[in-house]
DNA sequence: ATGAAAGCGCTAACAG
DNA sequence: CTGTTAGCGCTTTCAT
C-alpha cells in the first residue's frame, strides 16, 4: 500500500494537485510538467503521476489555473472582409465578449481577409504562427487552406473552423451548423408552406464553390425531389452574396417564371431579393425563405416578405469557439451538448 | 488630486481589490465589506470605496472569488413530481451539470413537489428558508405561491422561476420562454402547414389553470383568428398532461370531427395523441404540432406523425438558472443575450 | 530531471 | 467600525 493520502481517501472534497503530488511521491512542479506535457521528465515519474491522477480521480480546477496564469491566451479570429451583415454580427459578438474574455484571461484579435482567394487566405493563416495560441477561422474549403491549417496545428496552435468547415484538415473543432440539414430544413419549410400548389421554386446561392452554399442547395433539392414533386426546383443562380446582383437575378427570375411559388436564398444579399419581391407586388405571395437573422431579415419576417429565416446564432458561435479555445489549453472537458450550434428556425412569431 | 494609484492610472491590466483599497484609503477587508454589503461600515468609508471603484473601473475577478470561497453556493431546485418527460429532462440536465457545478463551487439539491397543490407548494418553498442561497422553482402562479416566493426573497434568498413564471412575485429572474409567443408560433405553423384548407383545429391543453398553458392557447387562438379564418379553433380540452387521458380525448375529437385539419397540443402527454393518430390512420394527414422535444416527440417527427415541435432547451434553461444564481452572489454582470431562452422550432430535418 | 517558493485576486477568520 | 493575515489550487521562475 502506498503512502496514505491525507485527504481524498474517500472523496472528501476534491483532489488537488498537491494530493496528486503526494500520492505520486513527486513535487508539485513535476506533476505540473506531466499534466502540461512539458519535456524533461523521467518516464517513471510520468507513470507515477498518471497513476495518481487516476486513483484520486483528479480534475484540475479551472479557476485556480486561470488565476495563476500570468499571460492571457491569445486567440485570433480570421473573418471575411467585406460588408456581409452576418459577418458583421460575428464581429459585434466578439467585441461584446471582451468582459468575458478578460475574466477568462483570453485576449482576442480579429483580422479581415479576402476569403475568396485561397492563396491569400492560406498565407494569412500561416502568418498566425507564433502570434496566437488558437486561431478561429471562417475559411473556404481548399487544399491550400487545408494545408495551412494543418501546418498551424503542427506548430501546436489550436485551430477552430467557424461557420464554414474544412473537414479534411486537422482542425480541432468545427463551430457551425450542418448545412445539408439546414438546406433540408429549408426544403420542408418551402414545401409545406407552399400548401400543395404546383409550380416552380427558385434558388439563389452566393457561390456554388462555397462549401456551405453547395451543401445547403443540395439538401434543399433532395427534400424537394423526394417529398414535393409538385414543385420543380430551378437551377441555382449565383448572386455572389451581393444585394445588387441578387436583386437583378431575382427580378429576372420573377419575369421568366410567372408561376414561381417559392424562393430559397441560400446565401447573403437577401435585401436585394426582398426589394424585388416588394417592387413586384408579390411579396408575401411567394414563399421566401432565407438564412441568417439580420436586422433586415427580421423586418422582412415581420412584414410578411419572408416566410421563415434559418439562423445560426452568432453569439453562441463566438462563445462556443472561445470556450473550445480555452478548453484545449486548460484540458477542461467540453460539454458537447452546449457547444452544438442549432439550426434555428424563425417565423415572425418567435423572434428573439 | 488624491493619492497616486501605483497601477491602473491608465488601465495597465485590471484594477484589483487592493488597488481599490489603496485608492479609497481603507483596508482590503473594508472594501470587501462594502462590496458584499456586509453591515458595520462607516458611511464615509462606504462612499470612499464606491468612489474608488468608480474611478478605477473596478470589476471583481470571479475566478479569484470562487477560489477563495470556502463554502459552496447552495441552490435548490423545486420540480414537479410525477412522470412528465420534460421535467425528467430537466432533472437529467441538473445531474449532468455536476462537473460544472463543482468547478464553480455550487452544490445543487433537487426536490419534487406536487405543483398542482398551491398550499403544499407554498409550504415547500417556505421550507427552503436557511437551506439554500438560491431557489429555482418551477411553480404554479397562485397568490399563496407568490407570497412564499416573496418571503424567501425577503430572507435574502435568490429566487428564480423556471419554465412557468410567477410574474407578480419578487423573483430575481424568470428562465423560460414567452408562452404567448410560443402559442402564436404554433398558430403560424399550423396555419401555414394546413395549406389554405378549410376545417377545424383541435386544441388539447394540460390544464387551463396553468399559466403557461393558458398563455399558449391564447396566443394560438389569436393568430388563428387573425390570419387563418378558414380554420376554426375548437374549444380546448383538458388532458391533465396524462397520456391515457389525452389519448381518450383525441380519439373522441377525431370521431366527432371528421374534418379535423390540425391538432395543437399545448402541454404534455403527446404520446397519447400520437397513439390515437396512428391508430386512426390519419397520422401525417392531420397537422399535429406540440411542445417539448422528448424522445417520443423526436420519433413522431421522424415518422411524420408530428409536423413540428416547439421546444425550450432544457440544458440551456438549467445552465442559465445556475449562471444567474451565482451571478447574484458574485455580482457578476449577466449577458442577457446568452440567458434568453429561445422558442425553438424543430422539424424532422433540423433535429439536434 | 526535480523541487521549493512566490504569488494570482479574493474571502473570512481573528484581532484590535 | 477597521485592519492583518492566512490561505484557495494552480503556474512559473529559480535553484539544485
Amino acid at each position: 500500500m502506498p503512502s496514505t493520502p491525507q485527504r481524498n481517501a474517500g472523496q472528501i472534497g476534491r483532489a488537488t494537485l498537491s494530493d496528486v503530488a503526494r500520492e505520486a511521491d513527486v513535487s508539485l512542479a513535476t506533476v505540473d510538467r506531466v499534466l502540461n506535457k512539458r519535456p524533461g521528465v523521467h518516464a517513471r515519474s510520468i507513470a507515477q503521476v498518471h497513476g495518481a491522477v487516476e486513483r484520486l480521480n483528479y480534475r484540475p480546477d479551472p479557476a485556480a489555473a486561470r488565476l495563476a496564469r500570468p499571460h492571457p491566451h491569445r486567440v485570433s479570429f480570421l473573418l471575411p472582409s467585406g460588408t456581409n451583415t452576418f459577418v458583421e454580427m460575428l464581429r459585434e459578438q466578439i467585441a461584446g465578449s471582451d468582459g468575458w474574455m478578460e475574466d477568462h484571461r483570453v485576449s482576442a484579435q480579429t483580422h479581415a481577409v479576402d476569403v475568396f482567394e485561397p492563396q491569400r487566405l492560406a498565407r494569412r493563416i500561416l502568418s498566425l504562427r507564433g502570434q496566437c495560441d488558437t486561431a478561429v477561422v471562417m475559411a473556404l474549403d481548399h487544399p491550400l487552406v487545408q494545408a495551412a491549417i494543418d501546418e498551424l496545428v503542427a506548430q501546436g496552435i489550436g485551430v477552430i473552423t467557424l461557420v464554414s468547415d474544412v473537414p479534411r484538415s486537422r482542425r480541432q473543432h468545427f463551430v457551425g451548423i450542418d448545412n445539408m440539414a439546414a438546406g433540408r430544413t429549408a426544403g420542408t419549410l418551402v414545401g409545406r408552406f407552399s400548401g400543395g400548389v404546383k409550380g416552380e421554386v427558385g434558388v439563389i446561392v452566393g457561390s456554388l464553390s462555397l462549401r456551405d452554399h453547395a451543401e445547403r442547395s443540395l439538401g434543399f433539392s433532395q427534400v424537394m425531389a423526394a417529398e414535393y414533386q409538385g414543385l420543380k426546383v430551378l437551377p441555382p443562380m449565383e448572386g455572389k452574396d451581393d444585394p445588387k446582383l441578387t436583386q437583378q437575378l431575382s427580378a429576372r427570375l420573377l419575369a421568366a417564371h410567372p408561376k414561381l411559388v417559392a424562393l430559397y436564398s441560400v446565401g447573403a444579399g437577401n435585401r436585394g431579393i426582398s426589394a424585388t419581391l416588394k417592387a413586384s407586388g408579390r411579396a408575401g405571395k411567394i414563399v421566401f425563405v432565407g438564412h441568417e437573422l439580420t436586422p433586415a431579415a427580421r423586418a422582412d419576417l415581420l412584414d410578411g416578405t419572408m416566410a421563415a429565416v434559418i439562423n445560426q446564432d452568432a453569439g453562441h458561435e463566438i462563445r462556443s469557439a472561445l470556450r473550445l479555445a480555452i478548453a484545449r489549453l486548460t484540458r477542461e472537458p467540453v460539454h458537447a451538448d452546449q457547444e452544438r450550434i442549432r439550426i434555428d428556425i424563425y417565423l415572425k412569431d418567435n423572434l428573439p
